[in-house]
DNA sequence: GCGTTAATGCAAGAGTTTTCGCGTTATAGT
DNA sequence: ACTATAACGCGAAAACTCTTGCATTAACGC
């Protein structure tokens, strides 16, 4: 019988506070659970019950985020559609807290292993699909998946982890850009 | 009076060889200094003294592995040139290792701090730089630093991050997109 | 409510990581 | 070759991380 009600929301809801603000002000090696324990007020024991280690932590507070998500535009023209998400990519990006939430994704990666996307990634992938669908169904020239995350994401990433993250309207410049090279074609 | 010759090369060749094979076979956050010692036969205490962290050491594992960095080609036409350096920029991505060397690199992402884009990352981009300059000196059409690096660079190291490191060969896909958004413009 | 027991708190202890003082080695300058 | 001392090795101690057994709390089904 589990319990997923009660203190052990309250419980998850702190932990996940106290790691999220942590995680603002130190970098990630320097976590520990002890830390989080501290912070959050919940005994160092239950956090290495339920999570194993700082690590397993980090993937559900990751998790979590992934699943509030807000979900895709359905706007009208495929730009303007295009236009939402890369916003709705480029937007959170700026803030600190998911470059850091990026980088927990990154460390995820084992040597050797094949990587298999996580669930809300492959969620993510067949809604911008749909998205295309039903531009293509309007008859509209449109770009593969490929394409989309080559050409739009790809770089707000790039810019994000390696540079500084691009403003926002900055994004609107990717997506003309993709639409340019699906016009080219045709 | 500094002294980074004889024994302290060796010591340093040592580690750094140990770390990179340690890397290869397990994940990040299982490494220990205790661990490298072990394998490298240098005492933990020189390896914390040198080096401080685990963190610090792979970012010198790094570095060494930045300036080994083959030089730019000079080939003759931009699309040859772009070609050679795409897949010199792709080929690493394949091996295991660069994954892991990209991630220590993500790691360094400070919270909050401005991220200044290290020595290395910044003589690469005066490299590309030239020659796109000497493209242009003769008579070429050329694509922007940005333009170079959002189309060409940001693809490869976003499959290589989050899904397969992309084929070399696929690399020149990327290449004739940039030159065909060049030449669009025109 | 009431009882069962999942989930947490607590504290001791085992295991690891990191530091430190001191003796030894061997580099760099003379 | 000789000297001064930077860099290293060593071992012990300090600090920290993680585990474990038992007591306590409170969620969920009745």
């Amino acid at each position: 019988m589990q319990r997923p009600g009660g203190r052990s929301a309250r419980v998850r809801a702190d932990v996940h506070a106290a790691a999220l603000d942590l995680l603002q002000k130190h970098q990630w090696e320097e976590l520990s659970v002890p830390m989080v324990a501290e912070a959050s007020g919940v005994h160092q024991a239950t956090i290495y019950r339920r999570w194993g280690t700082m690590s397993g932590l980090l993937n559900d507070v990751v998790s979590e985020w992934s699943a509030t998500d807000a979900a895709l535009p359905d706007i009208g023209s495929l730009r303007d559609d295009l236009l939402a998400y890369a916003a709705a990519v480029a937007k959170p990006l700026q803030e600190q807290m998911v470059p850091l939430i990026l980088r927990a994704v990154v460390m995820e990666i084992r040597p050797g292993e094949k990587r298999q996307p996580s669930a809300s990634f492959l969620e993510r992938e067949q809604q911008l699909q749909e998205m295309l669908d039903r531009a293509e169904a309007r008859g509209e020239a449109v770009p593969t998946l490929a394409e989309l995350l080559e050409i739009v994401v790809a770089p707000l990433y790039f810019h994000a982890l390696f540079s500084e993250p691009l403003p926002v309207k900055e994004s609107a410049r990717l997506v003309d850009r993709l639409l340019d090279v699906v016009a080219q074609r045709a």
